[in-house]
DNA sequence: TGTACATCAGTGAACGCGCGTTCACTGATGTAC
DNA sequence: TGTACATCAGTGAACGCGCGTTCACTGATGTAC
C-alpha cells in the first residue's frame, strides 16, 4: 500500500482520489449514529460503569432501546386500531398510527427501519412482519385477492409509509402536503 | 444533576431510566455515521494531515463528497432517460434510474436522502428540487392536471421511489418483487 | 438490643483506541542567474 | 553549465477529546446471632 507522490503540476489529482475513495467507501450501506453509551449515563447523571450494572455492552444497551422502540410502535399502533369499522378504515388508521408514531420520534423511527440490520443484533424479523401480515390480512378482507396479491399489495403499502415518514424526517423543507391526506389518497390508489 | 442511589430492592429502575433516556435521545433525528477523514486518507495510502491540503475540515470533505453523489446521481439519471419516447415511459425510465444508482450505491443513497439535511451544509436545496421538477414535468405532460397536481403526483412518485429503495436497503430480507415491476406497477397506480 | 457482616447500587480513576486538527519538517522538482 | 533558491506534494509526531470497558472501591441498608 506504499504511494509516492502525484508528479509536481497533479496535485489536484489527490483530491479527486479522495472523494472516489470515500465514495468507494459508501459503498456499503452504513448505520445510524447512535448517542453514545456515555452519553446516556450522562443523560441520567450517573457514571458510564454504572450501565454494566444492567447491560453486557454497548451493544446489549442498543439492542433494548430497539426493542423497547418495537415495543412503543406495536403499542402505539394496537391503540389506534378502532374496532368494529370496515377493513378500508382500519387499514388508513394502521398507516396514520404508524407514520404518526415515525414522525413523532425520528431518532428512533430511523434506529428501527433505517439501520436496524446493520447493528447485527438479535432476531427481530417477526416483529417486523408482524406489522406486514397485519397489514396483509386487512387488505385481503378488503378485497377478493390471492394470499400473495395481498402480500404484494401491504409491501407496497409499508413502501410508501416508510417513503412518507423517511423523507418527511429528512427533507423537512419540501411542500409535503398533510399526512392524514397524503395516506388516505394513497390506500384508494394502491388497494 | 445530581443523582442518588435507589433505594435498596429497586435497582433495576435505573435499567429503565438508561431505556428511557437513550429514547429520549432519540426524539431528535440522527445522522448517519459516515467513514472517517483517517479512514478515507487510510483508503487512499495517504495521511491524514494530507486530506488538508485539499479541504479545510473534515466537513469540507463531506460537502465534497455529497456534490459528487449527486452529480452522480444526475448523470446515472439523464444517461438513461430515452428521448422521443411518450412520458409515461420517460417517467418509468426515471424512476428505473433512481431506483438503480439508491440500489448500486446504498450508503451514497443514505448520504444524499437519508441525513443531508442534518450535516449542515451548504444549500443544495436546487438539486434536490431539479428531480422532482423534472417528474412533474413529465406527469403534467402525460395528465391534464394543474400544475400543482402534477407537484403532488411527483412527490407522491417520490416518496414510493424512496420507499422502496431505502426499505431495501435496510430490510433486504423481505420477500421484495423484483424493482421494475414494482416501479411500473406503482406508476400506472399513481399517475 | 447491639454488633459483625453481607449485599446492593453505585463511583472514580484508569486503560487503550480512533478521531479531527496543527505544525514543523522533508525530499523531489522546477526556476533564476 | 553549475548552483542557489523556491515551490510543490506531501509526512510524522503531537495535541486534546470522547469513546467503550475494567477494576478496585465506597457508603448505605439490610440480616444473623
Amino acid at each position: 500500500m506504499a504511494r509516492e507522490s502525484n508528479p509536481r503540476g497533479a496535485g489536484d489529482q489527490l483530491r479527486a482520489e479522495l472523494v472516489a475513495a470515500a465514495s468507494a467507501l459508501l459503498l456499503d450501506p452504513q448505520s445510524v449514529a447512535l448517542p453514545s453509551l456515555r452519553a446516556v449515563a450522562r443523560a441520567c447523571s450517573v457514571s458510564p460503569a454504572a450501565v454494566y450494572l444492567h447491560f453486557d455492552s454497548a451493544q446489549a444497551l442498543t439492542t433494548a432501546v430497539l426493542d423497547a422502540q418495537l415495543d412503543d410502535l406495536e403499542k402505539a399502533i394496537r391503540s389506534q386500531l378502532p374496532e368494529g369499522v370496515p377493513p378500508r378504515a382500519r387499514l388508513a388508521a394502521l398507516g396514520r398510527a404508524y407514520a404518526g408514531w415515525g414522525l413523532a420520534h425520528p431518532g428512533a423511527y430511523q434506529l428501527v427501519f433505517e439501520s436496524a440490520d446493520r447493528l447485527d443484533l438479535p432476531e427481530h424479523e417477526h416483529d417486523r412482519w408482524s406489522l406486514i401480515d397485519e397489514a396483509a390480512r386487512l387488505v385481503a378482507a378488503e378485497t377478493t385477492v390471492t394470499p400473495d396479491q395481498a402480500t404484494a399489495t401491504a409491501l407496497r403499502l409499508w413502501t410508501m409509509l416508510h417513503g412518507l415518514v423517511s423523507l418527511r424526517i429528512h427533507k423537512p423543507l419540501l411542500p409535503w402536503p398533510p399526512v392524514d391526506d397524503e395516506i388516505d389518497e394513497t390506500i384508494a390508489r394502491l388497494v
